[in-house]
DNA sequence: CATTTATTTATTGTATACATGTAGTATACA
DNA sequence: TGTATACTACATGTATACAATAAATAAATG
């Protein structure tokens, strides 16, 4: 090969990774207009890969992009949140089920790093690197459950659910004496064990108390701020019999 | 206002909706591969339109981008027929639930509309027509569920399902004494009869036939064919008491 | 002075040119 | 003939230039 090399070396940054990390840790805010010249003289790349990048965020729900007017960052209001635990319960509870009936040895182990990987992270009060972990675990065993609805499904709703749960483990590292971190590393370790054992009722009872965990949290949260966000009320769906 | 007149007309095609059109009209066959230089002479836009355009669809999971080699139409094997049974028999029972909670009279009006758009495309024998006002009906029974992760996750479950509807509404029209479509009328009827009632258990029962027939027909459909294809099994998910 | 209408400025949308990577073909060699 | 390598052609990825739209400001009119 001759001298000739390329300008630019191969390790770019990728644009819509990144953004999409600044979003869910909150560095951009809800609301947030994203306006493309800011973002490419930021990244030291052409206009492209940043609408590109942008394209891929709305689809995603993470951002709004309206026609001619650019892109903000999506809203996280009350019914957001709502929505945000009325449908993730459900989903869940219907990925874990599928997830015991299907899971294979490699999906135990995938699992257990990413546990264990939340665990170091818990540890290391790292909160950005904990919402990530978290989502991991969750999402690896949406992946058990074979089914791409479901998995697209709840990465959407785990997209929002991430700036939430990172205030939500910011206050509890702060807060004195909270032994939530605790229960929840305890839970994940329940849903495992569950998982191992093809225990689909009670890793769905799990998941629905790994939920109310922390919808509960959520909801000290906002009623320790303003008080018109303090009616979080969630409406659960119950299916005939 | 001077004689000066934009070059272009403003009616241009929209890329992304032809190309989303062609796809769920079984008109792009699955797993087809499309590049952007065919779509760009077609459409006689730049390129530019056409790689937004691709970029969106795959985010909607209706084509597969593999990076340096293009876009291709998803599959649609069996495994996805099976997951677009069992995940959208309960986000479509869990949405029809909430929309009798929230349904306002708008709503009712509005799938009204769609349910005789539907009967109306069916007189027509309009295949291509249906498919769309039955996407439309189910949809805005959705929004009626004021949850937009369901609306989201059943629009993307319904991208996937109304290629297959294609198929099945062609195959009710053809075969001789076939009743299916007055049952899917009747159906629908009942459903937004229980939506006007905020009979939520009744909706969820008529969904769970609605969807049993489409999941019948289809079952049928495949063993005429190929006997590979035969043993559509769907797992149903139980939730604990 | 308030309100409306031009004019300017900035941002987004589209087209095109260039860079890079992949795949297919042809050639060299065993 | 089979395999490996080099080269060519083409498709995709990125950068940039141009067009159109929206926002902001200035000018004009009552």
């Amino acid at each position: 090969m001759s001298s000739k090399r390329p300008l630019q070396a191969v390790p770019r940054v990728d644009v819509y990774a990144e953004i999409r990390r600044r979003i869910v840790r909150l560095e951009y805010a809800p609301g947030e207009s994203l306006d493309e010249k800011s973002l490419l003289i930021e990244f030291g790349t052409s206009r492209t890969p940043v609408r590109e990048a942008l394209i891929r965020l709305s689809g995603e729900g993470l951002i709004d992009i309206e026609r001619n007017k650019g892109a903000k960052v999506s809203d996280l209001d009350l019914p957001t949140l709502q929505s945000i635990f009325e449908a993730g319960d459900l989903i869940e509870r219907a990925y874990t089920r599928l997830a015991c009936l299907r899971r294979d040895e490699q999906d135990l182990v995938l699992i257990d790093e990413a546990l264990q990987q939340f665990e170091k992270d818990l540890a290391r009060k790292d909160v950005g690197a904990m919402t990530q972990s978290n989502s991991d675990f969750h999402l690896r065993i949406a992946h058990a459950s074979r089914n791409k609805y479901f998995i697209d499904s709840y990465r959407r709703i785990l997209a929002d659910h991430e700036r939430i749960a990172q205030i939500w483990y910011s206050h509890n590292l702060i807060a004195p004496a909270n032994d939530t971190h605790e229960l929840v590393c305890a839970q994940h370790k329940d849903l495992l064990d569950a998982l191992r054992h093809r225990d689909a009722d009670r890793a769905e009872q799990v998941s629905i108390e790994h939920a109310s965990l922390c919808k509960e949290g959520i909801r000290q949260l906002l009623s320790g701020g303003e008080q018109l966000m303090a009616n979080l009320t969630v409406t659960p769906i119950d299916f005939t019999a």
